[in-house]
DNA sequence: TTGGAATGTCAACAAGACTGACATAAACTA
DNA sequence: TAGTTTATGTCAGTCTTGTTGACATTCCAA
């Protein structure tokens, strides 16, 4: 399991890509590309005294605007504690608005404003700029590999809220 | 820019797989699957009272035993006051041994003890097993296309530690 | 030999994650 | 209708991990 030849071939097929130095190839890839992926956005959050987190809520408040809480909550994978610091600090300064829900007063749903749009598309265009930079280099094909290897490394806990998000924007 | 179709034929090529709507799947894809990347060993961490920051400076110890904190700083892309209450925390615990350098006393080589080496292995066997199930799904083409668009999202900052690693690995 | 650069340590603080406890309002259900 | 569950929000406290600032040690070069 551990020697990085005992998957080299099996039923004759060769599986060289699967030794334990191309996964962990794979993994440093992964940690350093994250990296990058995350770096330019951050910048303009740090300017805005912001984090990642401000940036994930605004991004999935985009995609699914009207959305609740509680949806977001699963979505982003964090505390109702931890994701209320953010939407308070968002709400306060103006960027979301929450709306009492109308068959369900429980709930509150989820708006960017005008100016949350703002944000939202500084941050995206950034980090789109560097995705399509990197898509550009590498080529269509890669792209589908890219898009196929990250999709079956999704939890699959998440993989519903992923699938019923990609389903959304189509 | 912004509105998905403005780059679909430049020169008469076929750039659809470049529209701001695949470039926004390819960042979704990203965020979900860098969640479950991290899952596994996140939750063997947890057990121990230790955080991914632990799991990196094990990691990259183990990858190049001897290294110095400055080495280690720039492939973290961390403060050196950050990665000191790490890697004191693992000094005491007994994961890593720090050894005066004999030709610059200033430095310090880090290396895994017996214990760390044992740390780094379940994290990594953890990790791997996510990925070697999502290489195996996805198949040497895609591993191919998705190793190829990761490595060009890398900051040019950090592509030179990248190369270093990979060939210090080879 | 002395002053600056490199390296590493300690202290204090902030963001953002967590848990636990609790409040409120609305919806559901027995 | 009374009691329970659900959705949300808040307070308090803790932890990890990032930050800056201050400082000690060591090396090297003017």
């Amino acid at each position: 399991m551990a020697d990085g030849r005992s998957t080299t071939t099996i039923r004759g097929e060769n599986l060289l890509f699967l030794t334990d130095e191309q996964l962990r190839q794979g993994i440093e890839a992964m940690f350093f590309a994250y990296r990058g992926f995350t770096a330019d956005p951050d910048r303009i959050l740090s300017d805005l005294a912001y984090g990642r987190a401000h940036h994930r809520a605004v991004h999935f408040i985009n995609r699914a605007p009207g959305t609740t809480v509680n949806n977001l909550l699963n979505i982003l994978g964090v505390t109702k504690q931890s994701l209320n610091r953010v939407l308070r600090r968002l709400i306060s300064d103006g960027l979301v608005e929450s709306r009492v829900g109308k068959s369900d007063k429980r709930e509150r749903h989820l708006f960017l404003t005008e100016n949350g749009h703002m944000l939202e598309r500084r941050l995206s265009d950034a980090q789109r700029a560097r995705m399509r930079a990197a898509f550009r280099e590498a080529g269509p094909d890669a792209v589908a590999g890219f898009r196929t290897v990250l999709e079956a490394m999704i939890d699959k806990e998440m993989k519903r809220s992923y699938i019923n998000l990609q389903e959304s924007g189509a």
